[in-house]
DNA sequence: CTGAAAGCGCTTACAG
DNA sequence: CTGAAAGCGCTTACAG
């Protein structure tokens, strides 16, 4: 077959079986109305010509397109890709398809990329954020938006987001089901909801569990393994016994492990450790591996996917969803029997 | 504005500028023969009523359709994302826009979604490979098909992959350069090219400079921090002193730093250390920041776009095209001065 | 059960 | 410089 022999169309595959275009159109799309013999003429014509139906067509008819736009600005695509998964699990892999953008931080080009999409007849759009914290909404579009990771500001759009209060509490609930009693928290940049969300919620929990205030052993700093190892210093050099370290991110808890070994510090034995992500690289491979709270990216993905599916169909309420987390036992805290 | 509103046709603004459909698209689309004074009503118009254009009946007419499919089985993203925007930055980030398939590792699934991309009347694909071995070609499709990272079985397709037998030689050279004259190798998984391409590299490059044969301190083994740990013991167990250790992925190189750093080896003093990814959170944090063969992702996915362009524009000779990847220097080979 | 006709939203020769 | 007409590939009432 050459690249410029234009593909067959439904007339092609009507007049190989010998029946009009309308007939040949029902036959393909399993409409009831159709003689038995006559529709597998028709689909036996279509599978001779190599026919695929030209959604463009399809599309211009008013329908859905089975398309929907995806904007990221996560370059390097750990939070996009389970995402898109998930919104394929949700809209069914095989009657939709994402177009995947990365505005790259710019809102300009995130605007521009809305009008593509738009052009494209998308039947939703999907608002990737790349930090939890509150985006612009983008206003009224003729499509259903749903805000994923990042909430939007305007309480009145759909927003689907990762509960931080909850991965906190769980994070420290585990710990604390371990029979840990003084858990020191290193977490991210005080300036981000993520930080901030899942502090509050390790506090509740080690309140809640009657222990005293762990307000003292909390310390903000970055996302990176560098502060990780150093606040962990600080941690040990401050005087107070703990047994267990909540950190906010993988890559802080890898720090963390690193100047725990290099202290002699038994993990989980003296001091059991649990992260945030589920970054498996960081996770699966540390020594030992690394307990953290996976954020379900691809399970948020669904349900953004989900939601698009009700606004489509009607139900255009807003307001913020939130998944929880899960914790992922791994030897950090849980030694291997 | 309501999302059941369905959105301005160009008859509307038509209409509304007082001129017909066929002027008012000429007026839009910046054809020369429209008088001045039409074109400023029919625009003024069109940004009155918020019209935007509808692609999908400008795809219907047989130009392109200004998307193109890209099939990725990279459950994390590391790989389909770069490539994404080096595409994007190829093809026009304002004039295309790309679907991104998750085949999920799954042939009849990458099989389905050819079928739903070309139904879509994408103008080309982009099939990315999870490793960089050969994977099967899909034959001949009504649109141009480009390979990226693993090249296609079928040297008639288009490829563009990593030049991994290049990877190892500028690791090499770059140690060779610093004046390192004893390098171990440790390797992934020997049955993937990518393994045995740089250490085919590698080696050349050690032989040319008129070093022995490096062979009997190459290791291969799996891409793992674990792995990088057990095979440092071993090549510090061996005997042979060393000065350098190339390790065939920024994994194993973290591995390999803990095991030095545990047994007391100075990085990059007693021994340079090179990785191989540039995967940041990796590499940029470790201790010390470890230098890394950069495989330039975006710059094979830019190069892969042009590719199609050029099939687009007729050009459809086939061939491997390969990225050379580049050194990236941090302090695990270069103290900081 | 089948088909002629209209129409989705656009662009492109072709007249005027 | 402007517009009527045809057509891209499909689906959907509507007749027959």
């Amino acid at each position: 077959m050459n690249h410029r022999h234009s593909p067959a169309s439904l007339a092609d595959v009507a007049v190989h079986a010998g029946v009009s275009a309308a007939t040949a159109s029902k036959a393909l799309n399993g409409r009831a109305d159709v003689n038995e013999a006559t529709r597998a003429r028709v689909e036996e014509a279509a599978r001779v010509l190599g026919y695929v139906p030209n959604s463009l067509a399809r599309g211009l008819l008013g329908a859905r397109t089975g398309t929907v736009g995806i904007i990221t600005s996560d370059l390097e695509g750990r939070f996009a890709i389970p995402i898109l998964m998930g919104v394929e699990d949700a809209l069914g892999i095989d009657r939709i398809l994402s177009f995947l953008c990365d505005a790259r931080g710019d809102e300009l080009r995130e605007d521009s990329l809305i009008v593509s999409l738009l052009a494209r007849r998308v039947d939703g759009l999907i608002l990737v954020g790349r930090q939890n914290d509150r985006r612009r909404s983008i206003g009224r579009l003729p499509v259903p938006v749903v805000y994923a990771y990042a909430e939007s500001d305007d309480p009145d759009d759909m927003s689907v987001t990762i509960d931080n209060v909850e991965v906190g509490r769980r994070a420290a609930q585990h710990l604390l089901g371990l029979g840990r009693r003084r858990i020191a928290h290193i977490s991210g940049e005080a300036g981000h909801s993520a930080a901030t969300d899942r502090v509050r919620g390790a506090t509740d929990a080690i309140v809640d569990a009657g222990l005293p205030d762990p307000s003292p052993n909390v310390l903000f700093g970055d996302w990176t393994e560098g502060w990780g190892r150093a606040a962990t210093e600080i941690v040990l050099d401050g005087g107070s016994e703990i047994d267990a370290l909540i950190c906010a991110s993988d890559q802080i808890a890898r720090g963390a492990l690193d100047t725990l070994h290099e202290r002699g510090v038994r993990v989980p034995q003296d001091i059991a450790v649990i992260g945030v992500d589920n970054w498996t690289s960081l996770a699966a491979h540390s020594r030992p591996p690394l307990t953290t709270v996976d954020m379900q990216l691809q399970q948020l993905g669904r349900v953004a996917g989900h939601r698009l599916q009700r606004a489509t169909a009607g139900d255009q309420r807003g307001g913020v969803e939130r998944i929880p987390g899960d914790v992922v036992i791994r030897e950090s805290t849980v030694p291997r029997r």
